[in-house]
Formats: structure tokens, sequence, C-alpha cells
DNA sequence: GTTCGTGCAAACCGTTTGCACCGAC
DNA sequence: GTCGGTGCAAACGGTTTGCACGAAC
């Protein structure tokens, strides 16, 4: 983890008075672990392989708490489930582009969509925002071949849904 | 409802062998009774005027079919709900501006935007597909007075979440 | 008459919450 | 010792599903 992350979320529990308990240390640490997206449940699962008593409520918890910080983001990939991006507190302004598919997700910044997106915003009498843009599409692998090893595991993972 | 609508859905059921059925016929009424995003529980109170034995799981099963249908579109708004856009089927290609604050939507078509969002979906090695692009932002009304008429329903409605 | 559709209620699934105990400060 | 945190299990809310009955075709 970035020792500005570590920075952040110290400063909000001491500006607070909340306190730094062995279980958030563990799911934090969790949360960090790498740069992918991810579930409540994933990450409840990193979570018990460090400590095998926490609790789905405290990883539920404690998700929130790290939204609020704003070291965490909250990504709308549809499909009833919500996801985390740990990348967040980096880049902030980061977009995320998702195969309809086969769900792959790719993270990219682009100075002209955030030109644009200011502009649009302005024009429609808004102040922009949380900048959480999305974009569905479909992969040129899934376009060409008509399956990919994104979907191929989707659908053993969880028995050919979509 | 449009012609070219109910054509599309004659056509779909035609195609699978499926049925025209009372039930149907009510809530596809209620969907296009308005231009407003809605959700499925809205759409049920509304589909209950025209008819009050309609049951909750018709209504989630012919979303299903209108939205495969291509004349219904899914609108994801957060806040765990979905939400369903009937202006969809006339115009695929626009956006959503959604204000975090007060929940307000606000639907828009921009030619730079589609440019653009071509362009970089197209680098990163992918084919646009849905196109379901949203923004969050926060309403000049909010941002000026902190309060603006939707917030202040939203609060009545509900109770003051968010 | 066959097959698809419907209504009901129960199941589902991700998430939140009330409560009694626990532990950081 | 105090007060915030945790774990558990139950509640929640939106959505889906199994089943027997009903109705298009």
């Amino acid at each position: 983890m970035k020792a500005a992350v570590q920075k952040t979320i110290d400063r909000y529990l001491e500006d607070r008075g909340l306190r730094m308990t062995r279980q958030r240390r563990d799911i934090i640490e969790a949360v960090f672990l790498s740069e992918e997206h991810f579930t409540a449940e994933e990450l409840m699962v990193r979570a018990q392989k460090l400590n095998p008593r926490t609790s789905r409520a405290t990883v539920y918890r404690t998700l929130v708490m790290l939204v609020d910080a704003g070291v965490l983001g909250e990504v709308e990939l549809g499909k009833g489930q919500r996801f985390f991006d740990p990348n967040f507190g980096e880049r902030p302004n980061h977009s995320h582009l998702i195969c309809v598919d086969c769900g792959t997700v790719i993270e990219f910044e682009d100075s002209h969509m955030e030109v644009l997106e200011d502009c649009l915003t302005r024009r429609l009498g808004f102040r922009p925002s949380r900048k959480s843009l999305r974009i569905e599409a479909c992969c040129e692998q899934v376009r060409k071949e008509g399956i990919c090893e994104n979907l191929i595991k989707a659908r053993v993972g969880k028995g050919a849904q979509r």
C-alpha cells in the first residue's frame, strides 16, 4: 500500500476519533493487495486468509469507511454487483471500459475525454463531480472469434450466465 | 407509443412464437406512458392502474423481454436500483448526466462525445456497443444554494437518505 | 389441445442492522 | 473504564423462480 493512502486513512480516523483495530488493518491490507477491482465477497475471502475470524459485517463497514475516506472507488459494473477500485486514490479521474460479453474491465485515462466531460457537464448546468465514466463495449476477440478467455472463465465460474 | 416500437415488439414475439397477452399489452402501455426513467416498482404501480391483477413477476419478466427486444434501455443510476429508459428505442446513443446530490437525471446527445467514445473504444481494442455513458455531477442549484427541489422531494419521499 | 404465460409465494443474494460482548485508547 | 468496533444472525429490498392454473393460438 502507498504511504499516501496509509496517511489519508490515519488522518481520517484521527479526525473522527475512530480506532485502528486489528480487523481494520487486515481488511485494509487485503484491499490493497492487488490493483484489481473486487467485490465485497471477494474481499471477504482475501481478508479471511489474513484473519479467519473476519466477519462479513466488518468487511462491509470497512468498505464504506474507505470509500468515504476517498482512498477507494466504487464502480458500477452492472449485473447487480458493486465493485471496488483500489486505484482510485492515485488516479481519481480514470474511466472504465467494460466488455458486455466477457466482463473484462479496462481502466484508462484520456485528457480529451476529461475536457469533453467537463465542457458537457458545465454546458448542462452541472459541476463535474465524481467523474465515474463507464462505456460498455465488446472486445475484439469476442467480436472475431465469438469467445475469449474471460468469457470462458466466466462461464466455468458461474455456469454460463449472461 | 411510437408505431416503430409496436412493430419491433410484434416482430420480436412472432419470430419467437411468443404471444401477445392482455398483461403484456397493459405493461407495455404503462412503459411508454411517459418518457421518464422508471424503476420496476414504479412500473408495477402504473401497470396496476391499468390492470389491478398485474403481478410483480410478470412486470419483471416483461421488462427483461423489452430490453432484449431493444425497445427499452437499462440505466445504472447506482444506489442499488435499476432504472429503465423508454427513450432508448428512438435514441439509442444518448448519455446520462446524474446529479450525485439530488438524483436528477438529464439525457443528452453530443456528437463530440460519440466520436471520442468511438475513438477511445477502438484504440483500446474494443468495438463500441451499448454506449451507456454515465457522468456523475452536481447541479448548479445544489452548488450555490446547497439544496434544490429534487433534493427536497427525495428527502420527503424516502426520509433523508443519501 | 398444446404450449406459453401468469400469479402467488417462497427463494435468492448482496447488503445492512440490532444487539450483546470485546478491545483500543 | 469508556466508548467505539466486532461477530453473529436476523432483517431487508430488489429480483428471480418453481409450480399449478389460465389463456392464446
